[in-house]
DNA sequence: CCAGCTTAGTTTCATATGTAACTAAGTCAA
DNA sequence: TTGACTTAGTTACATATGAAACTAAGCTGG
C-alpha cells in the first residue's frame, strides 16, 4: 500500500466522531505500568523461589497472621478463592504450609506456614522491599501521597 | 486450634527480621487497583461486542492509524506479538480487520479495520472514553499529574 | 547467485485465571 | 431430628497468556 492510501486512511480515522489516541487512555498506562511493576516483583519470587503470584501472595498474608482460613485469605489479598485454593494446595504440596483440622467448623482448615515456608518468607520480604525502594527512589513524598488518593478516589467511583 | 497457640504464631510472625504488610505494600496496591480498573474497562467491549482486552487494544490502535504491520500494533501497544498475532487472526475471522499484502515485504501484511470493525470501533470508544471521565470524576487535576509523573518515574525506575 | 544470518509472524506447549458446577459440612426452623 | 437452605472449598471447563520453537521471507557478503 502506498503513501497516498495510507493517508486517506488516516483522514477517515480522524474523521470519526470520537477521536481516541491509546497512549493517552488512563485505563491503558495503568495496564502498561502495572505489567512492569508487577514483572519486577514477580522476577524475585519466582526466579527465588518458584513461586506463582498467588502463592508468593497466599504467603505474604500467612507470614503476617497465621492459622486462617483459606476465606480469610481471600478476603486480604484480593484474590479469588480458585486461586487461593490451588495456591494453598501447591504450597502444602511443597511443604510450605501446614493445614490444621478446624474444630470449629469441619469444612475449613486453619493455615499457617511451616517452618520451610517461614524460611522462604524471610527471604523474600526483604527483597521485594528493597525492590519497593527501588521503584519509589526519588519519587517525592507529595507525589506518592497524591498517587494512593487516585488509587482510592477510583476505586470509590467504580464502587 | 486455640487462642493461645493463634497469639504464639502472631508472636512468631512479628519477630521475623522484617515487618511486612501486604496492604500497605504498593506493587499490592497497584495491583488490586489496575484489577478494578481494566475490569471496568473489559466490561464494556466484552459485553457489547465479545471482544478479548487483546482484540480492543489492537483494535484501538488501528482505528486510530490504519495500514500498520502486525509489529507496529506490538509497539504501540505495549502487547507481545503471539497476542497481537492471535487478536488480529480472530478480528480477521470475524471480519472486523483487513489485511493487505505488503509489496515492500513479503513476510507482513498491512492491517486495517473493515467498515464494520470501524463501526465496532465508534460504538466503543465514547463508551470507554465515558468510563474514563467517570473513574476520574472529582479527582484532582494536580492529583491526576501527580499520578503520571509517579508512574514515569517508577517506570524510569524499573528500566 | 546462494549460503548463512536476520526478521515477521505463527504455532506449540506449559501455565494462569475466572466462572460455574459440584461436594461436604453446617445451620436453622418446623 | 430432619429436610431445605447456606457456606467453604474443590474440581471441571473454558479461555488467556507468554516463552520458545518453528516457518517463510528478506538481506548480505562473497
Amino acid at each position: 500500500m502506498n503513501d497516498t492510501a495510507s493517508s486517506e486512511t488516516d483522514r477517515l480515522a480522524r474523521q470519526t466522531e470520537s477521536v481516541f489516541d491509546l497512549q493517552a487512555f488512563f485505563p491503558y498506562l495503568v495496564r502498561v505500568f502495572y505489567t512492569d511493576v508487577t514483572n519486577a516483583l514477580a522476577e524475585i519470587y519466582t526466579r527465588d523461589h518458584s513461586l506463582a503470584p498467588s502463592e508468593w501472595r497466599t504467603m505474604a498474608i500467612l507470614g503476617q497472621h497465621g492459622h486462617l482460613r483459606a476465606a480469610e485469605i481471600v478476603e486480604r489479598s484480593s484474590m479469588d478463592k480458585v486461586s487461593v485454593s490451588r495456591a494453598v494446595k501447591k504450597m502444602h504440596e511443597r511443604g510450605l504450609l501446614e493445614k490444621q483440622n478446624n474444630t470449629k467448623d469441619g469444612r475449613s482448615s486453619l493455615l499457617c506456614l511451616s517452618g520451610e515456608g517461614r524460611a522462604v518468607y524471610d527471604d523474600i520480604v526483604p527483597k521485594v522491599l528493597a525492590a519497593e525502594q527501588r521503584m519509589l527512589a526519588g519519587v517525592l513524598p507529595e507525589d506518592i501521597a497524591a498517587f494512593h488518593r487516585v488509587m482510592r478516589a477510583i476505586r470509590d467511583n467504580l464502587n
